[in-house]
DNA sequence: AACATTATTGGAACCGGTTCCATTGTATGC
DNA sequence: GCATACAATGGAACCGGTTCCAATAATGTT
């Protein structure tokens, strides 16, 4: 591999040139650019990334922590982020598995700053495993960090969220909107932040309009296939009829309409079922699923540029609202 | 951040020596053992990874090409090779991009190597995107890659694969135990070499039982959710009917199904359907979906591990075979 | 033509590790 | 007690870039 002294020599220039040519500022003589550019496409010259880290204190790396991947939005997501973030040459790494709060609180910080140390210029907090609190001490020490899907109002142009709250409400008011008064729930994950607020938003819909939810349609869920499952099934127990459900995601809607389906519901002429973030399979279930399409990209691509900003002193341009959508298809039934 | 220096100063020996302590080989003595450690306890110290990749010339970092990692299988592989690469400190990072042999076939060698240079030890490339020859030729002049989910007879040792070909087959030959004898097809993408196999060992297996599939009943997909329900609504339009469809992966199954529900048709009391990858939702579609499970999880950890042994001088153990199973849910009914 | 400015250029020093060789200390053999 | 072998140690040189300053060339000014 050819090194920036074989470049400097068979061009007959200094190195400082070389270096010159390479990064783009300093003058260089029009002569001597042609001459270093030659040499450069003749030894097949590429600078090497370890000489420039080791100089810079850069690794052109960020991490990424706290979150689930298996899930389809989240994976839609990270592969948003990697194909930006290829332009800028910035390799993207999963920073989590050393750092778990829930294991060892105490050791998050110190295992924070061994993860950096490791190889990210900058970390993308993504959800809300770590509590506020940390998280602020945290970005005291080390500000490279940004957050995805979580709100700190002392960092608020570090934070790239949605309003869950409303879009909450957006599926509760839209279930009402359809003359659906009896009206039960799977949650989604309620012990993070944004499961939660969906989940408010909602309850807030219907106590605006006077409907009532007892306690018993309420299943708590995790945003998982299986809980879906389990709690369509729960919710038949209860001898509560009801016409129309919310789910926290699209993935527990659509297992829940699995379970509706399986013993004897025809969706939506017996149930409606609304989903939670507009999944690829959304537009081809049986039916086609109602649901509330979420820009995970745009927030995402947001959240990485605005770290890229902070880790490399860029200016990119980074956009703060995020509106959500109402998607209609056929899984809600009007029945006004 | 503390360096070796600063270490070998505080614990008053040469940096040698701590270099010594860090690596691990070469005689220290004891009590110098514990002076070291001590002080980089003191000074909280954590080698640089751009240093050393300077001097060793490894980027501690592996590259993967050629795939789509936005589906769910894709990725579940890509966080089981992540967390398996964490171990070792290794990083993982998308090397696709640059190198399109679709778009400029000539400049995929360049590419490649540009690709290396860029930071990767070793690439695993997965699929059978580039033809066979031009795998072969960069072996040649850069042997540490591994394929994943490609065989070529000449580099056995680096390929990765399943029996595509046996899991069309089983496939195949369960629709035909389970009595069916009016078999359609929804392929998988046939531009694939896996998606190809599968189909001819499904195809296979019904000729080894004097089964005919009429070439109506054949969709070509390309595993999208999309061409899964088109597919199915193209079959019901032949005015041939038929009482099994086997889908060349899940996800065209699952729409496949909800388009044949729409119209009218139960599964699998009207139309019987078995899929393949065995996703996360499978057990919980309505019906559960009967599908073959495959290892990949398993043969990526494999294909990974394959891998640092070539480019890190390693021994860690791998395995070449990778069988595939049939899971029976409840979408394929028994009709002899 | 003499001098002041400014544009180019070369290369030493440095970043923080690893490698390797020279040197010192310690144990063993006779 | 002395030679020999080997364990332990220190540190210069190096990896391949960037930075920065001194040196030189080119250009403008009077």
């Amino acid at each position: 591999m050819a090194t920036i002294r074989d470049v400097a020599k068979l061009a007959s220039v200094g190195i400082g040139t070389v270096s010159r040519v390479l990064s783009g500022n300093g003058a260089v003589s029009s002569k001597t650019l042609l001459k270093v550019n030659q040499a450069m496409e003749a030894l097949n010259f590429t600078p090497s990334r370890a000489a420039r880290s080791l100089v810079s204190k850069k690794m052109n790396t960020i991490g990424i922590w706290g979150t689930e991947t298996s899930g389809e939005i989240n994976r839609r997501t990270l592969r948003e982020m990697e194909t930006d973030l290829k332009e800028f040459e910035i390799h993207l790494i999963f920073a989590d598995g050393d750092l778990n709060s829930s294991k060892n609180p105490n050791a998050s910080r110190e295992s924070f700053d061994r993860l950096i140390s490791k190889g990210c210029d900058g970390i993308i907090i993504w959800g809300s495993d770590l509590p506020a609190l940390e998280i602020l001490q945290i970005e005291n020490e080390f500000p490279n960090i940004t957050l995805l899907n979580n709100k700190i109002e002392l960092i608020d142009d570090k934070c790239f969220y949605f309003d869950h709250y409303q879009a909450g409400y957006v599926c509760g008011q839209h279930l009402i909107d359809k003359g659906h008064s009896n009206i039960a729930c799977i949650t989604g994950w309620l012990e993070t932040d944004d499961g939660n607020q969906r989940h408010q938003g909602f309850l807030s819909a219907l106590n605006d309009n006077n409907v009532n939810i007892p306690e018993e349609l309420i299943f708590e869920g995790d945003y998982t296939y299986r809980k879906g499952y389990e709690g369509a099934l729960y919710l038949l127990k209860q001898d509560k009829p009801f016409t129309a459900l919310f789910c926290g995601n699209d993935q527990s809607a659509m297992s829940a309409i699995s379970a509706l389906s399986i013993n004897g519901f025809n969706i939506p002429n017996d149930i409606s079922v609304i989903g939670y973030d507009d999944m690829n399979i959304a537009r081809y279930t049986s039916p086609p699923l109602t649901t509330v399409r979420i820009p995970f990209n745009r927030m995402a691509v947001s959240a990485t540029r605005r770290l890229l900003n902070l880790c490399y002193n860029l200016e990119l341009n980074i956009e703060y609202d995020f509106p959500i959508q109402l998607i209609e298809r056929l899984s809600v039934k009007n029945i006004v």
